[in-house]
DNA sequence: TAGGCCATCTGGTCCT
DNA sequence: AGGACCAGATGGCCTA
């Protein structure tokens, strides 16, 4: 037979009423009721290199250290705990909440869809993180903005753009891409050659604030790698530009495509220290 | 084995 | 009251 709500609730309650504010905390429980106020605070663990840190358990602690001087105990007392949810609730909101995880995930991949191929191009699926993704198509979009407001580094973009085209026309998942741009470059004289060119233009063209600082966050690529890719067979694609200069705002935005690849580029030289 | 990423559960808070 | 949203906790899976 099933269980009356009111009986879920209660065995819901009587199962939260063994945990305390402080429950599953077993470790801070001494600090957060003697007198270690100035302890908790640095309980505060630095982790990781400071990249993240460690926070108190208890919420007393955790209240000292996020810098509130409020009364614990008054908090406490004038806003009772709401009862637990009933099972049924307890399952339906699991279940909304599921759901409401598939539609951000659905949005996650609608999102990789709309991004280029060559700007997940040299990730592994498994790359596309969330986080990657978000990073990857914030600095896609700025760096549309800043093509349609005109700062984008054109000298060195209409260099550039003649290597980079072809690699745009080729099939995305093309695996030899990829193992070409992962493979030691050098044995080249002519890439060598133009690999200061490349760099200087880069460097030249890539100014304090030009949007490329928000690039900063992709992938991080060697430099000699990025060379290679942006230097195969560079001669044969020079004759491009020289047949199809940029004209308009269209030109400009059809070419976005191999111009972002190229500030990809710029950005991951310069952040490797070229500069 | 440590660390990263993810899905899921859960409680808290805010809004309608 | 119930739903939406958020963040913390937890465990599983994978990889270096």
């Amino acid at each position: 037979m099933a269980k009356s709500e009111e009986q879920v609730v209660e065995q819901d309650r009587a199962a939260s009423l063994g945990n305390s504010v402080d429950d599953n905390n077993n470790d801070d429980s001494n600090s957060s009721s003697g007198s270690s106020d100035d302890g908790s605070k640095s309980q505060a663990i630095e982790a990781s290199g400071g990249k993240y840190q460690l926070r108190p358990r208890s919420l007393h602690a955790r209240r000292l250290c996020d810098g509130g001087d409020w009364s614990f105990q008054d908090a406490i007392r004038s806003k009772p705990r709401p009862p637990p949810l009933s099972r049924y609730r307890r399952k339906t909101a699991n279940a909304r909440e599921r759901y409401r995880m598939r539609q951000i995930n659905t949005a996650f991949e609608s999102l990789r869809g709309v991004l280029p191929s060559w700007v997940c191009s040299r990730r592994a699926a498994s790359d596309m993180t969330k986080i990657a993704t978000l990073r990857l198509a914030s600095a896609y979009i700025r760096s549309l903005q800043d093509i349609l407001d005109g700062n984008a580094p054109q000298d060195t973009c209409s260099w550039v753009l003649s290597s980079i085209l072809q690699d745009a026309s080729r099939p995305h998942d093309d695996p030899e891409r990829s193992s070409s741009a992962s493979k030691a470059p050098g044995s080249d004289d002519a890439c060598a050659h133009s690999e200061a060119d490349l760099v200087s233009l880069l460097c030249g063209s890539s100014g304090a604030q030009d949007g490329l600082e928000s690039l900063s966050y992709l992938a991080p690529m060697a430099e000699s790698d990025t060379v290679t890719l942006l230097l195969l067979e560079s001669d044969s694609h020079r004759h491009w530009s020289d047949q199809h200069p940029p004209k308009g705002r269209a030109d400009r935005v059809w070419a976005s495509d191999s111009v972002l690849r190229c500030a990809c580029a710029a950005s991951v030289v310069s952040q490797e220290g070229v500069v």
